[in-house]
DNA sequence: ACATAATTTTACCAGTTGATAAAAAAATTT
DNA sequence: AAATTTTTTTATCAACTGGTAAAATTATGT
C-alpha cells in the first residue's frame, strides 16, 4: 500500500478506470439499463475483476453519484454573501452553464437518477444539498430584503437556474436535433441566460 | 369490431388499460428498468396477454411516447402569430407549467428517453417537433424584429421555457426534498416564471 | 530464490426477462 | 347450437445479468 486511503497506486488507478467507464455507461443507460458486461468491456477488465474493486454494481453507481455531488455543489458554495449580489448570481450561472459543457455525462447521470425518483441518493440529497440550498436561499433572500436584487422567490430562482443550465447537458439529444445551426450552443446559452437573469434581478 | 381503428371496444379498452399501467411503470423506471411483469401485474393481465395486444415491450413504450408528443406540442401549436406577443408567450408558459402538474408521468417518460439519447424517438423528434420549433422560432423572431418583444435568442427562449416548466415534473424528487414548505409549488412556480419572463421580454 | 499476498481469469450459477407455442376458454357469427 | 373467431392462460424457453468459487497468475517482501 502507498498512501491516503490505504489504497495502493494500482488500486486507485483501477478504481478510477472503472469509474470512468461506468460514468460513460451509466450516464447513457441509467442504473438499470447499464450492465456490468458493458463496463467490463469498456475497461478491458473481466466482470469478476470489477467486483473485486467494488462490491456490487450499485456501489459503483453510488460512488459516482457521491463524487459528482461535491463537484455539483461547489459553484453554489462559492457564492459570496459579501459580494455584489447580481455578480455573484451571474457568476454562479456561468459556472453552471460551463458544467453542462464540461461534465455533461455527470449531469445526465444525476438527471437519470432524479427523474426516476432518486431511489439511490435520497440520503445524500436530504443532507448535503438540503443544507446548502437553505443557506443559499437565505443569502439571496437577504439581498432582496436589502433592495440589492429585485424581489423574487429565491427557491424558484435557484430551481430555474438549475433547470436552464442543466438542460443543455441533460436534453442534449433534443437540442442537437433542433439547434443545428448554432456553432457553439453553450456560449450563446450563457449569453442568453446572463441577459435574462440580469433583467429579472435588477431592482 | 366496432369503429374507427378497426379495433373492437374490448381491444381499445385493453390497449388503453395497458398503456395506463405502462405509463406508470415506464415513467418510474425508464424503458430498460421497466419489466413486462410489472406492467402485467398492474393491469391484472398475464404477460403473454400483453404481447397479444402489443407486439413487443418497445411497441408499448413507443406508443406512449408518440401519444404524449401530440399533447406535448399542443400548447406551442396554439401560440397565435396574430396575438399580443407577450400574452401569447405567457399563455404558453402557463400551459407548460400546468402540464407539469397534470401529466408529470408523461413528462418524466419523455425526460427519461431524452436523457438517454432519445434512441427510440429520433424520427419523431426530427419530424414533428423540428418543424414546429422552426416555425415558432420565426414567429417569435418576427415579434422581436417588430419591437414588440425585447430582443433575445428565440432558440434559447424556447429551450429555457421547456427547461423551467418541465423541471417541476422531471425533478420532482429533488424539489419535494428541498421545497418542503411551499404548499403549492406549481402555483408559485407559475407566478415566478410569469414575472421573470415578463421582465425579460418587455421591450 | 522463496514465500506470501494481491490481482486476474476461467468456469459457472441462479434468478430474471422478453417472447413463443399451444391449448383452453369466451365471445361472436351463422 | 354448431362452427368459427377472438381472447386468455399455462407451460416453457433461450438469452441475459449480477454475482460467486476457485484456480491461475502476477507482484511484493524477505
Amino acid at each position: 500500500m502507498d498512501d491516503t486511503d490505504g489504497l495502493s497506486r494500482v488500486q486507485r488507478r483501477n478504481r478510477a478506470n472503472i469509474m470512468g467507464a461506468a460514468l460513460d455507461v451509466f450516464s447513457q443507460h441509467g442504473f438499470r439499463g447499464a450492465t456490468l458486461d458493458q463496463i467490463a468491456t469498456a475497461t478491458s477488465m473481466s466482470k469478476p475483476n470489477l467486483i473485486y474493486y467494488f462490491p456490487t454494481k450499485e456501489a459503483i453507481f453510488v460512488s459516482l453519484l457521491n463524487r459528482h455531488m461535491d463537484r455539483w455543489l461547489a459553484p453554489l458554495r462559492e457564492m459570496d454573501p459579501d459580494g455584489e449580489p447580481l455578480d455573484e448570481i451571474l457568476k454562479y450561472i456561468r459556472a453552471k452553464v460551463r458544467m453542462s459543457r464540461e461534465m455533461p455525462r455527470e449531469s445526465r447521470l444525476f438527471a437519470n437518477e432524479i427523474v426516476q425518483g432518486a431511489p439511490r441518493m435520497r440520503e445524500t440529497l436530504g443532507d448535503d444539498l438540503r443544507q446548502l440550498f437553505d443557506h443559499s436561499n437565505k443569502v439571496i433572500g437577504r439581498w432582496m430584503d436589502e433592495g440589492r436584487l429585485a424581489r423574487l422567490d429565491p427557491n424558484h430562482l435557484i430551481f430555474s437556474i438549475w433547470a436552464t443550465t442543466q438542460h443543455y447537458a441533460d436534453f442534449d439529444a433534443q437540442i442537437q436535433i433542433l439547434a443545428t445551426g448554432d456553432s457553439d450552443i453553450i456560449d450563446s446559452a450563457e449569453e442568453f441566460l446572463v441577459t435574462v437573469y440580469t433583467k429579472a434581478l435588477t431592482p
